[in-house]
DNA sequence: TGCAGTAAGTAACTCGCGTTACTCACCCGC
DNA sequence: GCGGGTGAGTAACGCGAGTTACTTACTGCA
C-alpha cells in the first residue's frame, strides 16, 4: 500500500479554485471591492477597513489569481514569445538565461518555442513558422528569436504583427531591429592583447571566411595591427573547420611551415574550439604556451576555455547581455517606441586568463 | 526616413483579433456552429455545405484562437510548469531539450521559471516558491522540477496542488515521482569497458563522495569488478575536485605512486573534466592513451569529450530522455493516473571514442 | 393524417476577472 | 431644509471561447 493521491482529487480541488467571488463573499463585499483592491486601483475608495478584511480574505482562503482570466479581461498577457533553436543545439544557452532573468524582473514570463522541427526549410531558415502561430495564440505582447551563431535569417510572416526583436541574428529583410555582438571590436580586442604583449608575427586560424563571425572579427584584427603599423600577411591566415581538429590542422600547418625563426609567436584562433585543437599541435612540438607561442581564442565556451591547460584566454560573446538587452528593447517597443531596423551592437569582453 | 511601423498600429490590429463571432457573421452561421466545426466535435450535426463555408471564413478573415480564453473555458492550459537551475547553470541543458520537444510532440507548453532568484535558502534549496507560485497562477496542469545534477531537493507547498514530477534529483521528502539517472549500472558499463579492453589494474578519480553520483557510479563499479572476480583496491581511488585540475592532481598522484610495472593501466575518471586534467598528467609523463593508459569518463560534456584527443570514451548521461520521460509521466499523472513517489531510472549510455 | 425520430443549428449560460457607470448615505454650506 | 459634493461601494457588461439544452424543419412509417 503506497501512500498515494488521485490526481482528480488534485484536480477537483484546483478546479474548484478559489476565486474573487470566493474572496468577496468571504470578506462580505462584492467582487468588484475584491478587484480594486488588488490592483491597487487608484482612484478607488476603498475604507482601509474593508481593505484589510478583503486582504485577510485573500490570506484565508488561499486565492491565487488566475492569469489566463485576467489576460483576457484587460487585454494584455505579459508574456514575451522566445522563438529558438538554442534549445536543440544550446550553444548559446546563456541568451536564454539573459532573456529570462530580464523577463522575470519585468514581470513577465517567457514562452520559449522551439523552432528547428522537420518543416523548417532553405537556407538559414529554421526560424520556424509553426512555432510563432503556437505563440501568437498564446497571444504574446511580443516576440524573441534568438539564433545559436551570429547570421542573417528570414522571419516568418506572423512576427510582423506584435513587435519583434532579433537577438544574434539580423533580419536579411532588413526591417526588424536586432541585437548582435560586436565582432569587429571583439577582433580587435583580441589582437590589441597581442600586440600588448610584444608580440608582431601573428598567425590566424580562422573560421570560414563568408560568415559574420569571421567577417568581423578578421577585420577587427586588422584594424589593430593597422593600428600599429602593421598588416596582416595573408599567409599566416587559414582556413578550417570550426572544430578541434580542424584547429589542430590549421596550426600544424602555421607552425610547420616556417623555420624557428620566421614563425609566429602567437596564434589567434577565432574560436575556442579551434584553439583547443591548436594547444594540442603546440604541445606536440613540445613548444610552450604561452611560453614559446601565445593563443588566443574566441567565444569563451566555458566548458574548454576554463578548464584547458593553461587556460585560454578568450574574447567572449555577451550571450547572456544580448538576451536582456533583446527583452528590454522588446519592452520599450510594446510600450510604444517607434520599431525600427536598428542593429544593436553588444561588446564582447577579454576574458584575461593564462594562455597569452 | 527609415521606415517605420508603429506598434500602435501593430497593437491595434491584434487588439481586434479576429473571433469566432467575426467568423460566424462572414460564414452567416452562430458562433456555436464555428465552435463545434473548430473543435471537431464527435456528435455535431453539421452539414458538409456549412462546414466548408466555415473553414473558408477561417481562411479568408486568418482567424486565430485565442488560447487564453480557450482555456478559461475548457478549464484545461495545455501548459507544464518547468522549474529549474539550468537555466543559470546550463550544464544540463539536454533536459530541456528534451522534455520541450516531448512536449511540443503533445501539443503542450513548457513554461520555464528560472529558480535560483536570490531568495532560496537552505541546504539543497533553490527550487524555489516564487517561480512555483507565478506557474500556478498560470494554471499549469502540472509541474517539473529539473536540477543540474542529481540530488534531494526541497520541493515548495504548491508543487503538491498539481501533479509534480522531479527531474535528475528526487523528493528528499520521497512523496513525489522522479526521473533519474542510473549512476550505478553506469558505472558498471564504464569498469565492464576496461574489464573487457583486458585492464584488471584500474585506478578511480573519485568525486566528492557523498554524493548521489559517486555513491552509485563506485558501487557499479564495485559490482563490474566483483564479476569478474575482482576487487577495488581502495588505495586506487583518490577523490578530487570536480574540475581538471582536480583530476590531473589525482591523476598524478595515481601516476606517480607506483613503479611503473604495478601501476593502474587504466583510470575511470568520475566525470569529463576530471578526465580532461587526468589527459594532461598522462601526456606530460610521456604516455600514450590509451596506449599506455586507458581511460574512461563520466557525463558525455560534447564539448570536453568529442574535443579531446584522442577523443574521450565515455558514459552518458541521458538527460534528454530524462526530460522526455518527465514529460511523459507527467502526461500520464495528468490523464489520471495515480501518483505514487516511484524513482525511475533512465540508462546511461557508453559512448564508445577513442580512449579506451 | 399523425407522430416519432433525426439532422441541423442556435440561444443562453459559464469560465474568472477588468472596468464603467451607477447608487446610496452622509455631511457641508447657504 | 435643501442642493450638491464626496466617500464607499455595487450592478452589470465584456473579454473569447466551451457547452448544454432547446428549437425547427424535414423524413419515414403506420
Amino acid at each position: 500500500m503506497a501512500k498515494t493521491t488521485t490526481p482528480q482529487k488534485a484536480a477537483a480541488v484546483r478546479q474548484r479554485g478559489v476565486t474573487m467571488s470566493d474572496v468577496a463573499r468571504h470578506a462580505g463585499v462584492s467582487r468588484t471591492a475584491v478587484s480594486f483592491v488588488l490592483s491597487n486601483r487608484e482612484n478607488a475608495s476603498i475604507s482601509e477597513e474593508t481593505r484589510t478584511r478583503i486582504n485577510d480574505a485573500v490570506q484565508a482562503l488561499g486565492y491565487r489569481p488566475n492569469a489566463g482570466a485576467r489576460a483576457l479581461a484587460s487585454q494584455r498577457s505579459d508574456w514575451y514569445g522566445l522563438v529558438t533553436e538554442i534549445v536543440t543545439a544550446p550553444f548559446a544557452v546563456d541568451i536564454i538565461k539573459g532573456a529570462q532573468d530580464q523577463a522575470w524582473l519585468d514581470h513577465r514570463f517567457l514562452l520559449i518555442a522551439p523552432s528547428d522541427q522537420a518543416d523548417a526549410v532553405g537556407p538559414n531558415q529554421g526560424l520556424e513558422d509553426a512555432a510563432t502561430e503556437k505563440l501568437l495564440e498564446q497571444r504574446v505582447e511580443g516576440l524573441l528569436y534568438a539564433a545559436t551563431y551570429h547570421r542573417g535569417v528570414h522571419v516568418p510572416e506572423g512576427a510582423h504583427e506584435v513587435p519583434t526583436v532579433l537577438i544574434n541574428c539580423f533580419d536579411a529583410d532588413g526591417k526588424l531591429p536586432s541585437i548582435v555582438p560586436d565582432e569587429r571590436a571583439g577582433g580587435r580586442i583580441a589582437v590589441d592583447r597581442l600586440l600588448r604583449a610584444g608580440h608582431s608575427r601573428i598567425g590566424v586560424i580562422n573560421l570560414d571566411p563568408h560568415i559574420p563571425a569571421a567577417v568581423g572579427r578578421l577585420k577587427g584584427a586588422r584594424e589593430a595591427l593597422a593600428g600599429a603599423g602593421l598588416e596582416l600577411d595573408p599567409e599566416l591566415v587559414v582556413s578550417g573547420h570550426a572544430t578541434a581538429d580542424g584547429g589542430y590542422d590549421a596550426a600544424c600547418e602555421i607552425l610547420d611551415r616556417y623555420p624557428k625563426d620566421q614563425r609566429p609567436t602567437a596564434l589567434f584562433c577565432l574560436n575556442d574550439r579551434m584553439a583547443m585543437g591548436a594547444y594540442d599541435a603546440i604541445k606536440e612540438r613540445g613548444l610552450t604556451i604561452p611560453g614559446d607561442i601565445a593563443v588566443i581564442g574566441f567565444d569563451n565556451q566555458e566548458l574548454i576555455a576554463a578548464y584547458l591547460r593553461p587556460k585560454l584566454t578568450t574574447v567572449a560573446l555577451p550571450f547572456e547581455k544580448m538576451g536582456a538587452l533583446g527583452v528590454q528593447t522588446l519592452a520599450a517597443l510594446t510600450a510604444g517606441q517607434p520599431i525600427t531596423a536598428d542593429q544593436q551592437l553588444v561588446d564582447c569582453p577579454l576574458l584575461e586568463r593564462s594562455s597569452v
